[in-house]
DNA sequence: ATCTGTGCAAAGTCTTTGCATTGCG
DNA sequence: CGCAATGCAAAGACTTTGCACAGAT
C-alpha cells in the first residue's frame, strides 16, 4: 500500500537535521544545516524527503501563516504560537491537545475528522515591551 | 495614528467582491470577479487593498495550509475546516470561539495574546465516501 | 538488473514591490 | 495641488518538477 522508501544517505540526513535543529526548522534551515556536512545535497531533495517523511509519519509539518512550512520531530500533537511582530515560532507547552474538539466538529460538519491545528498569535515578551515603548513615544508626540 | 485610507473605486470593488463571493475567496478569485466589471484593475492593487483592509479590520484573513490565503467578510471569530482530499474550505458553524484558551496560553507563555486560529482537517462527506470505495477496491486486489 | 531517489535547473504558485502616472481629498 | 493609490511588470519567497544519472535493494 505505502510505497517502498529507500534508506538513502540524504533521507537520513534530513531526519537527523530536523531532530538536531529541534525548533521547527524550515526546509531552508534543514538544507543549510545538511550542506555543512554534505555539500552535494540539493534543495529539491530536501523538499522531497521532507514531504515523504511527513507522509509516512516520521515527521510533522506545521503550516505557518505568512511563512514557510516548518518541520517537527515531535510527533505528539501540540499547539504553536507565533509572535505577530518578530515571527518567533514555538510550541505551547502546558496546553494539551483538546480531545473532544474533533468529535464535536465531526458532529457539526459530518466530516470524518482527522485532527486540528491551533496557532496562537500574540506578542512575545520582548516585542510586547518594545510595542509599549513605541506607544509611549507616540503619546509624547503631538503628531496624529 | 492609523494611516489615511483613500476611498478609491478599487478599494470599494475589493470589499464588494469579498462580500459577494462570501465563501472565503482567494486574492485570485477576488481579482477574477472584479475584472468582470472593471477590467483595468491590476492584481497588485487587489493584493494591496486586501492587505490594507485586513490591517484596518474591515476584512479577515485566513491562512490556509498549502494554499493561498483566503479573505473573510465575516468579522466575528470562528473556525474553519479543510477537506484533506479535495481542499474544500468552509466555516465550522456550531462551535463558538473558545474564550478561555487565549488566557490560558497567555499564562503559560507570557505572551500578550491576540487571538488563535483553528483549522480542522478531515474528509468531507463526499471524499469520505470516495475514500471508502477506494479502500474496498484495494482489498479486492491481491496487490500489496 | 531494476527502478526509486538524486542533482540540477527550470518552472510553478502566491505575493510583494519599484516606478511612472493617476486621481482622491 | 500633494501625496496616497494605481497599473504594470519585474522580482521575491517558497515549493515542485522534468530529465538524465546514480545508487539502494
Amino acid at each position: 500500500m505505502a510505497k517502498i522508501k529507500r534508506n538513502t544517505i540524504q533521507r537520513q540526513l534530513v531526519i537527523a537535521a530536523v531532530r538536531f535543529l529541534a525548533d521547527h526548522p524550515t526546509a531552508e534551515e534543514v538544507y543549510d544545516r545538511i550542506v555543512m556536512e554534505y555539500p552535494d545535497i540539493s534543495k529539491g531533495t530536501v523538499y522531497r524527503n521532507l514531504n515523504s517523511l511527513v507522509e509516512c509519519g516520521l515527521l510533522g509539518r506545521v503550516s505557518v501563516p505568512s511563512g514557510a512550512d516548518r518541520y517537527d520531530h515531535i510527533l505528539s500533537r501540540h499547539y504553536h504560537i507565533k509572535c505577530s511582530r518578530c515571527g518567533k515560532f514555538m510550541n505551547v507547552e502546558n496546553i494539551d491537545y483538546i480531545q473532544g474538539l474533533d468529535e464535536k466538529v465531526a458532529a457539526a460538519t459530518h466530516y470524518k475528522m482527522n485532527h486540528h491545528d491551533i496557532v496562537f498569535s500574540g506578542l512575545c515578551p520582548d516585542c510586547a515591551k518594545a510595542a509599549e515603548e513605541e506607544e509611549a513615544q507616540l503619546l509624547g508626540d503631538d503628531a496624529n
